[in-house]
DNA sequence: CACAAGAATGACAACGTTGTAAAAATGATT
DNA sequence: AATCATTTTTACAACGTTGTCATTCTTGTG
């Protein structure tokens, strides 16, 4: 690779004008500029960011860790908020998977570590608790869709209550009261939020117990969750025989859309149905369009970058976590 | 940070003694390892990846440039693919994205030069042609899931056209005998491809051209694809009365099956229905499971570094791009 | 005990940059 | 033409490593 004392040779000036040029510093004679300038155009130099990073100390990465997030499809959106932040902001996003072979979240930090990261975002699949080591602490470090188990970490989440709480109001609100709710897998900190929401929402409108169904869409079968939405919702939509459906997730709502299309009701008018997600496309390629509650991730990717860099500045300063619940937007289609 | 030279002080012998037993070198004292270790352990010492890249002139950083993959959910696994293998060769992936606010190419490579990259990844949404400067031929460079306009560059891309060709005589195989395709926006290299395959199977099952519809789902209106997938499915299914349909993708199937359900045709008995991604989670959520060609992108993303380290290793030495076809693998539930 | 051979260690340059301070060139003023 | 202030340029140390080679310490042998 050509270096900057090439350059400057071939320009025949001190390497230090070129450093000044390529930096954009000022006090160079502008026939120097213009010699300097050709020189790297006809060398094709680049500065060597390294050999940057430890004169200056400053590396301008930040390091990505994520638990299998980037085969997720919704919650790539993170990944992708935090790189368009990341970039915008003039760093660089050093992506790291975890996965089934290397559930090793320690080995990861060591790497961004050696890759002197500034600051580390670790991001989850879905939303929940996850334990840290003592190692987490060693540089700026922000939890996007998840929380630690201690709460020692700043984290951003989506406001799954409110999540619940508001889509439900607005089943009510339109007229719905004999709502099922079919939740993911109960032991999903997003599940229990939503449900939550869902309950505050039914007693404010002061919905008996009877006229509404919560039931679960998952088991988890030897630690493998197992998708079971389609016999729930066929059971459910019989015999509860709600005049609304409210889905955990849009896959689910799928399953929903097929065995209300078998019974031959027709979606947003014989009955509603909501969900959570908004899912790349799906929301929209059904008939009619699936109302449903996206979850922000690509904000949450944002926020999550912007954090890390307010720590990064601050770092010297006693701070406490913060816990940032992200609001979702109901995306309101023709589904109820 | 903590440095070499601050550890070698606290063991008590030279900085060079305490590379040595960083590196693993040879020609240490026992006592003296120990020593060294305890002192590393105790400052939390990690040795500086850019100080030695300087040195070293070796950076073990593969530059991953996509035009917009990491949201599309299907083609993450490329780049989780990429990340495996990376990780498993002991390189380290730095992940950039093109997007409709910076789709400059270019800009993404002088990143990846200035970090000394070692080679680069270009991945794409769609399998496509794409353009490129002569600035992409400055490092080793494979391109995955998509090729060159000018064909110069190595490259892996799903065989599409085989993939067309095998689902095709699956189902004439199965006895199947007036089918439907539903294909991509035809501009797409896939669309194209997996239709030349179709036609080839059909003719040679010597299948009258009657007895074969070919239409599409997607529109291009003012540059952005509409998906017309509901309005065809349904239209196609009632006039052309086929018995089975084969689609484009997976989401497209979804129509379908709403479609058919509407219809209460029952599907793998009735009509048969396969398709094109294995798009997570949803051809085992449908009912009865969607058989689908499964798209080979984890394995792409495996090949490209694999390749792309082929490169780097023989960087003198002259070679001719070369233009792997990954073949597509059915995934053979229930749906035909 | 002297010596050689081999093992272990250390001194120091080098890598490509940035930062600091001193030197040189330029221009304005007398 | 001499002086001074200002602008521009250069020389060189520093960053945290690795690589080379010289030095010192062990150990075994005569």
């Amino acid at each position: 690779m050509v270096t900057i004392k090439q350059v400057a040779e071939l320009a025949g000036v001190s390497f230090k004008t070129v450093a000044r040029v390529v930096n954009k510093e000022p006090g160079v004679k502008a026939s120097n500029v213009e010699k300097v300038e050709d020189a790297i155009a006809k060398l094709g130099y680049r500065p060597n960011k390294a050999a940057s990073l430890i004169r200056k100390k400053q590396s301008d990465i930040i390091g990505f860790i994520s638990d299998e997030i980037s085969t997720t499809p919704a919650s790539v959106a993170i990944l992708k908020g935090a790189q368009d932040m990341a970039w915008e902001q003039g760093k660089t996003l050093m992506v790291f998977n975890l996965d089934l072979k290397h559930p090793n979240k320690d080995k990861l930090y060591e790497e961004c570590l050696q890759h002197r990261s500034e600051g580390i975002i670790y991001g989850a699949m879905y939303h929940q608790s996850v334990e840290f080591s003592e190692l987490f602490k060693t540089l700026p470090t922000v939890l996007v869709n998840c929380v630690s188990a201690q709460n020692d970490f700043t984290s951003i989440v989506p406001d799954d209550e409110l999540a619940g709480y508001y889509v439900t109001k607005q089943l009510l609100y339109k007229g719905y009261r004999r709502i099922a709710f079919l939740n993911l897998n109960p032991e999903i900190m997003a599940a229990q939020q939503r449900q939550q929401g869902f309950l505050k929402a039914m007693q404010e409108y002061g919905i008996p117990e009877e006229q509404w169904h919560i039931d679960t869409i998952e088991k988890v079968v030897e630690g493998r969750t197992v998708n079971i939405a389609g016999e729930v919702a066929k059971q459910v939509i019989q015999e509860f025989k709600p005049d609304a459906v409210l889905c955990g997730k849009d896959l689910a709502a799928i399953k929903v859309y097929l065995v209300l299309e078998r019974l031959g009701l027709t979606i947003g008018k014989d009955i509603g149905v909501a969900s959570f997600d908004n899912w790349h496309d799906i929301p929209e390629i059904l008939e009619p369009q699936l109302s449903t509650m996206a979850l922000p991730y690509y904000e949450m990717g944002r926020m999550a970058v912007a954090q890390v860099l307010g720590l990064i500045t601050n770092k010297n300063k006693a701070h406490q976590p913060t816990h940032y619940k992200v609001p979702c937007l109901l995306f309101d289609r023709e589904s109820f």
